[in-house]
DNA sequence: ACGATACCAGACAGATCTGTCTACTCTCGT
DNA sequence: ACGAGAGTAGACAGATCTGTCTGGTATCGT
């Protein structure tokens, strides 16, 4: 057993691949619109490996949401260690966010975007429920440590600001609303705290 | 020239029961889930007749999305007339979402939806790009009424509650997010225009 | 060396999609 | 009365989509 396999395999897997070319062309393009074909193209994958992965493009959707799900976690998670002030650190969503906004792929929330295109209550909507609860877990806590006199309603209005910074990145580029946003989020911590 | 034929058409135009039938179809379920086929069978129409009213999918597509544009401007207008003080008519935007949001078919921004699913630079950016100019002219013209120190400043502001709103709306059913957005556009207009 | 496992290439089936075309009917204005 | 315009029903073409299946190849643990 080589180091290299351990650490660098030469070679991800084909559900490495195929992960990271439906996200790729999902998040780019919307889900309906890329076909399986597409798909196993750009990951240089046959289609027998697909379906014997994930057995339907349902269930690669769910992958490739529950991905977006854990790149938002560290994402965020990571963006805010720089901050220690518990306040900065509730205005540092936003300044991620802007960061963010600011790369060239960015699309606006894969939640959504996947949410808008399909029927719900399929793996769409649950995926999209546990990002938002945990999203919204990450506000209330962080507004705790702010000081909130009430946090859960800090929450929901981080949550509408936070909501309404990425709508606003995603539509009208280039956008200012994630460092409006960030304003407000000031305006409001105050109002919370005082 | 009876006076039927003027106010009431025994039976509407196929273009008015196409664009109706596609209004319910496109924003209930999605563009690309909706097939053509579909359109014209709850129209009552035949396939020959959309093509030599519209053309295309496409063109339908932008005549769907200016009815929406249609829309949203005479509901926000009519909306905001019950309001005499321009502050409530500010706080006002944000009720009429709320009624709104509670309608059954409520699926969030028609504009933002057909945005999600589409690639950018066709018919769908157009019409979503002339609303979202429309719309923050309205808040600007809302702001500078109700006293706004910076009017454009106020107008980006309620632009990302709206957006918030809308979107929390949508993805968390119930959701309190337009009245969250009210009272946050309560906080940041007293700031505004102290 | 060898069998299991993972993977590849691509044909194929069956459904569905957009868009075209033919041929018929109905309703008006003149 | 009659021709024009608008609409209807539905077959059809050609592309594309998801999902299945066959058959061959390479790698790896034992």
């Amino acid at each position: 057993m080589s180091a290299a396999s351990l650490t660098t395999p030469r070679k991800p897997s084909a559900r490495d691949r195929l992960l990271a070319a439906a996200d790729e062309l999902f998040y780019a393009e919307g889900i309906h619109t890329v076909g399986i074909d597409r798909v196993i193209e750009r990951a240089g994958v046959a289609k027998a490996s697909l379906y014997s992965t994930f057995g339907s493009k349902d269930e690669l959707v769910r992958a490739y949401l529950e991905g977006r799900h854990e790149l938002r976690r560290t994402r965020l998670l990571k963006g805010l260690e720089r901050y220690e002030d518990p306040r900065d650190r509730v205005l540092g969503v936003f300044e991620v966010l802007d960061e963010l906004a600011g790369t060239p792929g960015f699309r606006g929330c894969a939640f959504y975007n996947a949410s808008a295109e399909g029927t719900p209550g399929g793996p769409v909507q649950e995926v999209s429920d546990a990002t938002r609860a945990w999203t919204r877990g990450l506000f209330v806590e962080l507004a705790r440590d702010a000081g909130a006199k009430d946090p859960h309603a800090l929450a929901d209005q981080l949550t509408v600001l936070y909501d309404g910074a990425s709508v606003g990145a995603k539509m009208d580029r280039p956008s200012m609303a994630p460092q409006v946003a960030r304003d407000m989020a000031e305006i409001l911590l105050n109002a919370a705290t005082a």
